[in-house]
DNA sequence: TTGCTCCTCACGTCACGTGAGGTGGC
DNA sequence: TTGCTCCTCACGTCACGTGAGGTGGC
């Protein structure tokens, strides 16, 4: 209701925000991992809001950092609805066992996930390192070579 | 002639050093990226050495951190095939503005792939501190429980 | 000799790329 | 009205995955 200016952009644009094709946010969307903008008339030009930038962004990132396949992500979607539409009636559950349960796992996930990028980080730096001392030697010969 | 054992592992074991599947492997050597072992009969085993391991390590690294494809690592590959011949000829050649040209080229290039690589680092550090904060407040919650 | 890993086709799959032909909004 | 971006099929492509059927080394 205030300024937020949603469904305001169109594919081509989202596309080019996040870094991807066109192509990919349809193919998203026949997946189910999009918003399929239920309310839009079949032909018509789909509707993006920042919102669903934001979310393609996260799709995204748990693709190429984590390395999900599009399958995972749709599983991994799937559950987190299952997990809101339990929070409801979580709130007074007495089933305090279960609720440490699911904690444990979502807490072991999470340290897999972290050993996951931070394994990868050290093959980045690694790689940065190799890449910044092959610049300074060619710096170096440059520099023998004058003019 | 030291005690360098070369050519004693097989593929399935290249294949786990590495961390990808025989078929990769194979599919590198139709592509013409793997020494295809030219003294092979047809249909024995493949032998593979301390140095295709390295090279493949090298290659898997450039397809996954750099994001090159398999094409540009053929490109890439013929590329520094014909930069080893030139060397020869080049060791006294005159043509100093060509070598200029050459190394400002690489400088450039290398440039390229660090900012690439130090974008990414970017990403993985944000995705790194999010998923410590995280697995914190997981740990918060599940202090809260007790048992 | 028995497994195990290897071999070569060759078709399947995942995640899009790339037109063809047509319609819609500034 | 003219472009430009959008739309929906639908086939193509890249980088392997996955058997089928067979052979080779400890």
């Amino acid at each position: 209701m205030s300024a937020t200016e949603q469904r305001a952009l169109r594919i081509g644009e989202v596309a080019e925000l996040v870094g991807v094709t066109p192509r990919t946010i349809r193919y998203y969307e026949e997946l189910g991992l999009l918003g399929a903008a239920a309310a839009r008339t079949k032909g018509a030009h789909r509707q993006y809001g920042e919102d669903d930038v934001a979310r393609l962004r996260e799709l995204i990132r748990l693709r190429d950092l984590l390395g999900l396949s599009l399958d995972e992500l749709v599983t991994l979607a799937e559950t987190e609805e299952a997990r809101r539409s339990l929070r409801a009636q979580w709130h007074d559950d007495p089933a305090e066992h279960e609720r440490a349960r699911i904690l444990d796992q979502a807490i072991e996930l999470t340290r897999q996930q972290l050993q996951l990028l931070q394994s990868r980080r050290r093959k980045l730096d690694d790689f940065i390192a190799e890449l910044e001392q092959k610049l300074d030697a060619l710096h170096g010969r440059r520099r023998e070579l004058g003019s």
